[in-house]
DNA sequence: TAGGCCATCTGGTCCT
DNA sequence: AGGACCAGATGGCCTA
């Protein structure tokens, strides 16, 4: 049986598109679009190339050398041939939205660095999870906010019981360490808090977990210029929320989060907080005629999603009372 | 080795 | 048709 010629670079090109289709190809993908230091062979069985493919490509060759014939057999509906320009286009589509499934992801990692930028415990060697990041910067909002309305110091117990609510044990040693005090009763005492994992590259830690009180510190760093901004608001500038607002739920709600994750955590002392790496902002940046108003409105314009990666340096204060404003 | 975290690929769905 | 968004699957890396 002679084999229909097909040129080489045509098998190693194109791969049976219902086998593709159901993972079982790998995409010609593979990372291709990705830069060599961020590639890392993910993606499960789609990232090995080559891997049997090659049979059902000559199946596939074989089906299209038969031509209509096979086909006019066959019953149910027809389905749309996969010439091999279609196949040519859907994996050329593929490999777009794979890429710009990246970038978006990517953009979403940046928006989530940001935020962590923000955090009151800044930490580069240790770095919070995703999940950690954003339970912590709730519970930032949360505790800043009760201290607004009850005039409590930031640095106060109650607001750090707030800042901890539904953390890990390690998070809350951390913002414990960065507050200089000992972690709040009950606080990150869920059974699965132990010690597990540390952020990659960061040195071992020596935070005791079984201890109720503060391990030894440094942790990271705690901000007090977050908290400037919180001083300088209660002179009456920006509006505080109402009893009522948080009678209405916009208040600290309840923690109903489910069980944290344990944490990494390393404990080495960090520099001050850091700018984003993305800050100052571009030269081209200028709030637009919309934003400018928010701003001498009171609301808050979150520029991130709007401008990706910058987050303009004085607005955080502003965040706070905008949530209630109408 | 188990478990946590992460990046990536993929197919489905919705929208323009 | 194509882009955005999402969730599931998968495998790598790391620590305990």
């Amino acid at each position: 049986m002679i084999k229909p010629y097909v040129r080489q670079s045509e098998e190693e090109e194109v791969a049976g598109p219902q086998q593709w289709m159901d993972g079982d190809v790998s995409s010609p993908d593979g990372g291709t679009a990705v830069p060599p230091h961020r590639y890392r062979a993910g993606g499960g069985s789609q990232q090995a190339p080559e891997m049997g493919s090659e049979d059902a490509e000559e199946e596939e060759e074989d089906e299209e050398a038969q031509g209509d014939e096979g086909e006019s057999k066959r019953r149910g509906p027809k389905k749309k041939r996969m010439t091999k320009a279609r196949v040519e286009r859907f994996r050329a589509r593929r490999i777009k939205a794979n890429a710009r499934e990246r970038s978006r992801m990517h953009g979403l990692n940046d928006a989530l660095e940001n935020l962590r930028s923000i955090m009151p415990c800044h930490s580069k060697t240790q770095k919070l999870s995703k999940i950690e990041t954003l339970r912590l910067a709730r519970n930032y909002i949360c505790a800043l906010s009760e201290a607004l309305e009850a005039g409590l110091s930031t640095e106060s117990r109650a607001f750090m019981e707030t800042l901890c609510k539904g953390l890990s044990q390690p998070t809350t040693n951390l913002v414990a360490g960065c507050l200089q005090m000992a972690p709040a009763p009950g606080a990150g005492n869920r059974p699965e808090d132990r010690p597990r994992a540390r952020a990659p590259h960061a040195p071992l830690g020596v935070v005791s977990y079984a201890s109720p009180g503060l391990p030894s510190p440094p942790y990271g760093t705690f901000d007090s210029a977050h908290l400037l901004h919180l001083r300088a608001m209660k002179g009456g500038v920006y509006e505080n929320p109402s009893p009522s607002d948080y009678n209405s739920g916009l208040g600290t709600p309840p923690y109903d989060g489910p069980p944290t994750p344990p944490l990494s955590i390393s404990t080495n002392a960090v520099p001050k907080q850091e700018p984003s790496p993305h800050y100052p902002p571009p030269h081209h940046y200028s709030p637009s005629p919309v934003e400018q108003d928010m701003y001498q409105t009171g609301y808050d314009v979150h520029l991130e999603a709007s401008y990706d990666t910058y987050h303009p340096p004085s607005l955080p204060p502003r965040q706070i009372t905008s949530i209630y404003r109408d």
